[in-house]
Order: C-alpha cells, then sequence, then structure tokens
DNA sequence: ACCGGGACACTAGTATACAAGATAGCGCCG
DNA sequence: CGGCGCTATCTTGTATACTAGTGTCCCGGT
C-alpha cells in the first residue's frame, strides 16, 4: 500500500477537466491535469486512474501517460507501479523546502530587479496589485492567485532571471496547494500592504529594505501553519 | 529548420548505450540518455532518433518516448513535432542562470549547514576533496565530477535541504556539460584548494567566510569563458 | 544546364492490444 | 464460524500499428 491517502478508493469528482488551448493533445491533458491539482480540484492523494481519465477526456492512454511522466516529474504525482497513481501528499517537509528555495531565490532576485528598477516596472506592479484587491472584493480567489503570481514574476523580468523564475515557479507549484486549502481570507489585505510596501521601498531605491520586506512577506506564509484546521490536517503527511 | 545544429544530419556515434541497473526500462532509458548527454558522449545539437535508439537498444519506442519526455522536462533536449529531437543546445543566457541559482541556492544552504557542522561532515568533505585529488592524479575525470557533487551534496545534507538539493542538481545538469567541454585541466588543482578553504572556514565555525568562499568558487566558473575555444563555439548558442 | 514537381523516407503524435503484477472479494474447506 | 486460497478485475508497463506532417532527393520538363 502507499500508507494512508486520504480519497483513496472513492473517485468523488469525475474529474471535470476539458481541454482547451491547441497543441498536442499530450499538452492539453498535461495542462488540464496541472491546473486541477494546483487549485486543488482534485485533492491530494486522489486516485489518478489513467483508464478514467482517457475515458473522461475521450482521448487514448498514450498521451495521458505522458502527461502524467511530466507530472509525476513535476513532483505533483506520485505512480506507484501496478499499484495506481495518487495526486502527490502535501508534505510538511517538501513545503518548508520549497518556501527556502522561493525565500532564497526570490530575494536575490529582488536584488537584481533594484538595479534595473524602473517606472513601468512600478506601474506594472501597482498593477497587478490593483487587480489583487479587485479580485478579493469580487472574491474570485483565482484570480487573487493569478494577480500575485504576476505580481512576483515582474521582479524576475525586471532583473532578466528566467531562468530562476522558472525554478521559482517549480518551487511554487508545491506551495499553490498549501496556499489554496490553507490560506487565511483574513490576510488577504495584509499581503496587499506587503506587497504594496515592497514597491514602495524599491521606488525608494531601497534595495536592502526592499529585500527585507519581501523575505517577511514570504516567511510569513508559515504562520498559518500553527492553527491547522483538523478536518484537513488528513490531507498532509508528516 | 532548427537553425543551424552542430552535429545535425550526421549521426557520429551509434549512442553507445548500455542499460545497466533494473527497475523499468523506461528509468533505464532515461538514466542511460541522460548520462550520455551530461557527459557530453552526445554532443549538443545531435539528433535523438526515437527509432534510432530502440533499435540500438532493443526495446520499443514507448518507454524510449518516455524517456525523452522527461528529458525535455529537464531542458536537456529539444523535441521538434515531426521534424525530431535534438540535444539542446548549450545557451549561454541558460548557463548564466544556471549558475546564478546554484550560487545563490548553495550560499544559502551552506549558511544554514554552518549552524549543524560536525565533525562527521568535516571529514566526509575531506575525503571527497581527497577523491577528486585521486581523481585528478589518475586522470579519471567523470570520478572527479562525481567527487565534485559529492563534495557539494555534504552541505545540503548537513543542512537538511533535500529539496533545495534536488534543485542544484537540476540547475547542474544544465551546467555540467559546459564543465566537461570547456573545463580548464589546469584549474582542478585550484578547485581542491578552493574546497578545502570553504572546509577550513566551516571548521574554524566561521559561516561568513565558507559562504563568501563558495560564492567566488561558484563564480569562478564563469573565468574560463573569456577563452572560449574557436572550436567549441559551435556547440554553444549566443 | 537549370528549375520544378512528385514520390519517398523520415519525423513525432496517437490509438490499440497485450503482458505482468497487485488487490479485493468470494467461495470452499477445516 | 474462521481462515486459506483462488479468481476476477483492477492497476501501470510495454509493444505494435497507424496518422499526419516535413524535408529530401531524384527525375523529368523547359
Amino acid at each position: 500500500m502507499h500508507s494512508e491517502s486520504a480519497t483513496d478508493g472513492d473517485a468523488p469528482l469525475d474529474m471535470t477537466l476539458r481541454l482547451e488551448r491547441g497543441g498536442t493533445v499530450s499538452d492539453q491533458v498535461y495542462d488540464a491535469l496541472r491546473h486541477a491539482i494546483v487549485t486543488v480540484r482534485v485533492l491530494p492523494g486522489a486516485s489518478i486512474s489513467e483508464n478514467r481519465i482517457c475515458r473522461s477526456l475521450g482521448v487514448s492512454r498514450t498521451p495521458v501517460r505522458s502527461a502524467i511522466v511530466r507530472l509525476a516529474e513535476d513532483g505533483l504525482i506520485d505512480v506507484y507501479p501496478q499499484k495506481g497513481s495518487f495526486v502527490a501528499p502535501i508534505r510538511l517537509a517538501a513545503i518548508a523546502e520549497s518556501r527556502f528555495i522561493r525565500r532564497v531565490l526570490e530575494v536575490a532576485v529582488v536584488r537584481d530587479a533594484g538595479a534595473a528598477w524602473n517606472a513601468t516596472h512600478s506601474a506594472d506592479a501597482r498593477a497587478a496589485i490593483a487587480e489583487q484587491a479587485r479580485a478579493i472584493a469580487a472574491g474570485e480567489s483565482e484570480a487573487f492567485f493569478r494577480a500575485d503570481e504576476q505580481f512576483h514574476h515582474i521582479f524576475s523580468r525586471a532583473a532578466g532571471h528566467d531562468g530562476a523564475w522558472a525554478a521559482i515557479v517549480q518551487a511554487n507549484s508545491r506551495l499553490g496547494r498549501f496556499h489554496r486549502l490553507f490560506g487565511n481570507k483574513d490576510r488577504l489585505p495584509v499581503v496587499l500592504q506587503e506587497h504594496a510596501s515592497v514597491i514602495d521601498a524599491l521606488d525608494a531605491g531601497d534595495v536592502d529594505l526592499a529585500a527585507h520586506r519581501l523575505e517577511d512577506h514570504i516567511d510569513k506564509v508559515f504562520t498559518l501553519i500553527d492553527h491547522l484546521p483538523e478536518d484537513l490536517r488528513r490531507l498532509v503527511e508528516d
């Protein structure tokens, strides 16, 4: 067995997956599955049956398998040969590692971004913050996360660190599920304030202050782990 | 076309791949291909024909495709649908990014490692250094790189940063080819000295000094790019 | 001799069939 | 009634056949 998975045998949702954009079928399946997992539309521990998915999507097993292989490389799916594939559990140790990677990389990136910071970057960042505020008011949580990613992306673009951004996104794919499951809605306005304070520091040319504020901002992600709701504890490991 | 690849039409080596360890065939193909690419037994730009590989290895296309998908995710192979798959060129911009990621992550890791540093770690590190010296004397370059990886792994183990190590390894898979192609043999003894100086600083409890020395060590990788041999320049992009 | 067109030999993507292992449930036996 | 063992049915891994697109090369016409 693979220990005690959350929703093992039961198949609560028939995977409301829809293939969207063009490109190869394999890519479409990959995007759909990845989105469903990161946004926790499918919960950690859920069974991923190749047969069920290809029946549900009307495609053959080949592109589905290809997508699963890629998701397994991303650490989002665990494959147990001859037993089954399951959405990877949220391991607290892995979350801590992802947080470490993201904090270290993003702080270094923002330091480089400070050197090339200009009015356009500032305007883009404040636009992203405004979009986050709108999403909060409208209760559109996915739009909030999307704008959050846009906001953090600006630093990498300003610094020209495309590769670092790719690494950050990869680490974030683990953190994303954590945020959506355990994120406290009361903290969202605080997030906005912290975002704005980082931009304020950059606009003022104080790179050290910006880096320090960003580091604190990312670290605060872990404050909400102390009061972890009991009914969600079964979704994490360790 | 895919621009000017180095060894496009020609197939200079019949892929002296041999499947070694147990596990699924797909994993064996993945390991063999990855090793061949990272150790530049197959050069950047070389054509990776699924048919040729599965003929060469005596397996079907399915596991070969699976391995190629994973290698494409790793950024080691570029797949052009209906045209072909090719060993990814060494993009100087990507090398710079990998260097950035590795430096930032590893410096942060070594700072954490300093807190938990003990005699065992020191002994392991010095053993790895000794192995590197032996490899240099014996002219076994692959053994040198293996010991180098072991050496750098020690910091992550001491700090308990498994995830960060995984990210470092991933960034290193790009750097590995660069090192093997453009590495200057005259610098190898200097590498040993730099490694030893980092451990000296850690043993002395001076974490800041260790971090600074490690940062310089990783940065020096780029000093050899200035005098890039002309006959190898065709293997890189940009 | 040069230029154009079509057959051909490739490529990767997809679909389907088969193989091997693991599990759960049921029936038989003690 | 309890425990052992078989079977039916799942799982993923592998092999093979087919599709559609692309580039090349040769041959024929100009």
